[in-house]
DNA sequence: GGATGGTTGAATAG
DNA sequence: CTATTCAACCATCC
């Protein structure tokens, strides 16, 4: 399929067109692109001025050296330099169509605000949001803009479906399931029509004023601080590096044909198992519509393909289940007030979450992947199957609340619905109910990687360690140890949890509180919560045998 | 109320 | 490598 849109044609501004005329304000926040941009048409389209506009909100980028990991408040720094990457592509394409990225500091709809006013905006227009921080930033924005006679346009394009849609049709609610989501949802029909302009030049900039602008900044630049020796993403951000790995991905026929996502590969990491795609859609550097038929151009030309849920077309239909359930979900990102989520007892443990933030749990293929979502800011989808699931309902019976801060934060490709959702399923808090289905933190990735590259690349400390041990180096005659050159208790840490009693102790708690969720209809108060708590304490203690054993806590 | 379906578990038998 | 068993969940549909 052909790009749909040319950034090779020079610019020639016409000064009879700048004499008067209306401007246009498209305010960039995801949509970070240039191909199939309805909110970025619609702005250049009979507009003599065009103001690109990106806010950077301190919250989102600015150092805060309270956080656990190097970041701002709410992002880690790989996806801060993601997004800073996509900025400084979208700001070379637009200079390529004669126009360019005004970048501005501050609370975003203030700014905004701020710009209308200056500039005598006629249109404003920007890409629909369903997340719970642009709705609320929006409100302030359009209603500024109402009330100032100024045009809004904010088309659905993050998503193949428009989650309002969807929800209306289904009688007020989200659908619960992916297949019932699917028959809802029916075809695509607006994902399917043709993707319309070409877009050759766009208006120029008209005057700034006196307001502020600046270039994108660096990492450096927002203040951050002795960065060279910091391991980052191998995944570069932006729209041209999006196309270019969509390119990739969807040259390879047979690959795109028989892609099925269960089977893919989690220890895979020279070559992922999937498209890695997801931080190019969540920051929109990429199209849900166009990959979706870039898929389906691949699909007519091949004898047989795989189909949804399964297939790279069914990656794009969870995407959207998750934006609909989350748009239609009040507190989605909670349990508590969530009509969806099971009330459960989860603990409050702050050194286990840290020994699992931390890569230091004693079980080398959780910690693995925890050290690869740190340094690379993704891994496979089964690879979050299993972090998630020890962290929540398999091992430690910690807070999914506490794992999704986490992910959320170091995520490149963290996205509110998705992520939350994820959690929700995960933790078998809602979506999937199956609680004695627990990855096996030892079995699932010898299953895949039986020698254990994968551990040796992203713990080298145990790179020695014979393949027969390396899921379980604490099995390890002290010997072996010694010839690894890695004493478990000392240079890597032993088990924080025996896994089987622990495992058992969730799959029984999870019963309980299962069972009482089921008698009184889901309508838990924090009461009931807390003497569910209580009785499975007094449980526990009273079974010795099936407590959890708490090993010597790490390395000191 | 019973049948059915649910993207992706583990252990075991053939 | 595939099918069965394990134990048995929830939500939906009829």
């Amino acid at each position: 399929m052909p790009l749909p849109f040319s950034l090779s044609t020079p610019l020639y501004r016409n000064p009879l067109n700048m004499a008067s005329g209306s401007s246009s304000l498209i305010w960039f926040r995801k949509g970070l692109r240039i191909h199939d941009n309805p909110a970025l048409e619609y702005a250049s389209k009979g507009s003599n001025f065009l103001y690109p506009v990106f806010v950077i909100d301190p919250h989102y980028m600015e150092p805060d050296p309270k956080a656990f990991s190097l970041g701002s408040t709410r992002a880690g720094i790989n996806r801060i330099r993601f997004l800073l990457e996509s900025l400084v592509d979208l700001d070379l394409s637009l200079k390529k169509l004669g126009s360019r990225l005004l970048v501005f500091k501050g609370e975003p709809s203030q700014v905004l605000i701020r710009c209308l006013k200056e500039w005598d905006v006629k249109k404003l227009c920007f890409e629909y949001d369903t997340d719970p921080y642009y709705q609320a930033l929006d409100i302030k924005v359009k209603d500024y803009a109402s009330s100032a006679g100024i045009e809004v346009f904010s088309p659905v394009s993050h998503t193949l479906f428009n989650p309002q849609d969807i929800i209306q049709k289904n009688g007020g609610k989200p659908p619960l399931s992916y297949q019932s989501f699917v028959k809802v949802a029916g075809q695509p029909s607006w994902a399917s029509s043709p993707i319309s302009t070409t877009i050759s030049s766009l208006p120029c900039v008209g005057e700034i004023g006196s307001c502020e602008i600046s270039k994108v900044p660096t990492v450096e630049e927002l203040g951050y601080e002795d960065i060279e020796q910091y391991e980052w993403t191998p995944f570069r951000g932006g729209e041209s590096e999006a196309l270019k790995r969509l390119r990739e991905s969807i040259n390879n026929k047979e690959w795109v044909a028989n892609f099925e996502k269960p089977k893919g590969d989690p220890s895979a990491f020279v070559k992922p198992a999937t498209t890695v795609l997801s931080p190019y859609l969540k920051f929109g550097c990429l199209s849900s519509r166009y990959f979706y038929q870039c898929l389906q151009d691949v699909y007519k030309n091949v004898r047989k393909h795989t189909s949804p849920p399964v297939s790279l077309v069914g990656q794009l239909l969870w995407r959207d289940f998750f934006y609909t359930v989350a748009f239609g979900t009040p507190n989605f990102d909670q349990m508590r007030g969530n009509r969806i989520c099971k009330q459960i007892p989860w603990n409050d443990d702050n050194e286990l979450l840290a020994a699992w933030r931390e890569a230091r749990t004693g079980y080398p293929w959780i910690d693995a992947i925890m050290v690869q979502l740190r340094k690379w800011g993704w891994m496979h989808h089964l690879a979050r199957h299993c972090v998630a699931c020890f962290l929540t309902r398999g091992d430690l019976f910690v807070h999914w609340e506490k794992g999704r801060d986490v992910f959320e934060r170091l995520l490149i490709d963290s996205d509110w619905a998705i992520n939350n959702g994820n959690w929700l399923w995960l933790s078998c808090s809602s979506f999937f109910y199956q609680y004695n289905r627990i990855y096996s933190p030892l079995s699932f990735g010898k299953k895949y990687d039986p020698n254990g590259n994968y551990i040796r690349h992203f713990l080298p400390v145990l790179k020695d360690m014979p393949k027969e041990y390396i899921y379980e180096p604490w099995t390890a005659p002290l010997s072996v140890q010694t010839k690894a050159k890695c004493i478990i208790g000392r240079d890597y840490p032993k088990p924080v949890i025996s896994h089987d009693s622990a495992s058992k102790e969730c799959k029984r708690k999870l019963a309980e509180a299962y069972a009482l969720n089921q008698k009184l209809n889901g309508q838990l108060s924090e009461e009931d919560l807390g003497n569910l708590k209580r009785k499975l304490e007094q449980d526990q203690d009273q079974e010795p045998k099936s407590r959890p054993q708490r090993q010597q806590k790490l390395m000191t």
